[in-house]
DNA sequence: GACTGACTGAATGAACAAAATGGTCAAATA
DNA sequence: TATTTGACCATTTTGTTCATTCAGTCAGTC
């Protein structure tokens, strides 16, 4: 093994997830660009679908990180927030791979898409619920249903990022968390 | 004329078009349902789009009768956004019509649809914003930009009526009611 | 024994035929 | 004469066939 080939398929993969979605990626396409002959990627994994999940997985624990690395349990809710919201909205731009992800499931309906989709956004909405809960617990916010103020949040910022765009100009990162501010902020706050 | 054609017509159309959706309807079918031949219609339509676009005009206003029948002026914004949001989640149940073309343009994206959901959208937005513009005005509420106001005022309900119930149970008219007023409320009061 | 790429059967979509549908208009009706 | 109508036409949609593409396998290579 001259390199590690199982991380070759998966840079190949996920390259070429990004720049076409799921469905235009061939497993011929992900052989080529990871100089690995096909059968190869199937030692390594079931099949495409599997390959995609594993992808998928480390973008969720990725973006797990990314969040944790700003949030600092010592500053308040709505400081954490606001710093995680903002690393995310950076974050974003690296990945391609979301928003390709998100265009294909709007536009197409790949089945394995929108099936990776739903994990993804339970997995980010799990994440949001979990820290909502902490604070509660800690008395920094008001009591309220961690998973339905959790989901209101995603649904909030993928209309800002998303929704708004298409019959508008794109709003700035600092109009995006003032927004968020002024209304899960202040709403929540005693 | 025993009666009057043009609103059997309408009635028709109405009628098929919250069954089936706008591409499931044939003129053949609304012809027949209304009692009526098919060349009729084209005496009072010029084609099935402006039967369907006159249908929902009517629906917008009748959406916006419905609001300011509750709305009154003597009362606080707060006061008459709840009022409203229970007229209209009243009202819904009643129209069958929206909920279909708002299943068919995200299941389906017939295009004719897409474009008479858009004014409606917009119409909405556009009604929500001015009563936001007013109330500034007044300085019931802090100052915010309107129509963005408007825009995730309209998606929080979409995601609270439509997007929650795909995967928990659908929430109690009272429950909507108090997460908006949790968020938007709260948020924008000073 | 790790790796490969030609091979296979299923899935996809292009091309064509058949059916359905929106819209028209000459004839029937009132 | 003014309305209303449904058979009719052009176009779109739907169903079908068939060639191509692609995910996944496995006999053969290194």
């Amino acid at each position: 093994m001259v390199v590690n080939r199982k991380q070759q398929i998966i840079d190949a993969a996920t390259k070429s997830f990004s720049l076409f979605g799921y469905k235009a990626t061939t497993m011929d396409q992900v052989a080529k660009l990871a100089n690995v002959g096909k059968g190869t990627i199937y030692t390594f994994f079931k099949n495409k679908e599997e390959l995609f999940d594993e992808i998928v997985s480390t973008l969720i624990l990725e973006m797990k990180e990314a969040a944790e690395q700003v949030i600092d349990p010592q500053l308040s809710f709505f400081e954490n927030v606001h710093r995680a919201l903002y690393r995310i909205l950076e974050f974003r731009k690296q990945h391609q791979l979301t928003i390709k992800l998100f265009q294909e499931e709007r536009e197409m309906g790949t089945p394995a898409v929108q099936e990776v989709m739903k994990k993804l956004e339970s997995a980010i909405i799990a994440y949001i619920k979990q820290k909502i809960e902490e604070a509660i617990e800690k008395g920094e916010i008001r009591p309220c249903d961690a998973e339905i103020t959790a989901f209101l949040m995603l649904k909030l910022y993928v209309a800002l990022i998303f929704d708004w765009e298409k019959n508008h100009e794109p709003l700035e990162k600092e109009k995006i968390a003032e927004l968020f501010e002024l209304y899960f902020l202040k709403g929540l706050s005693k």
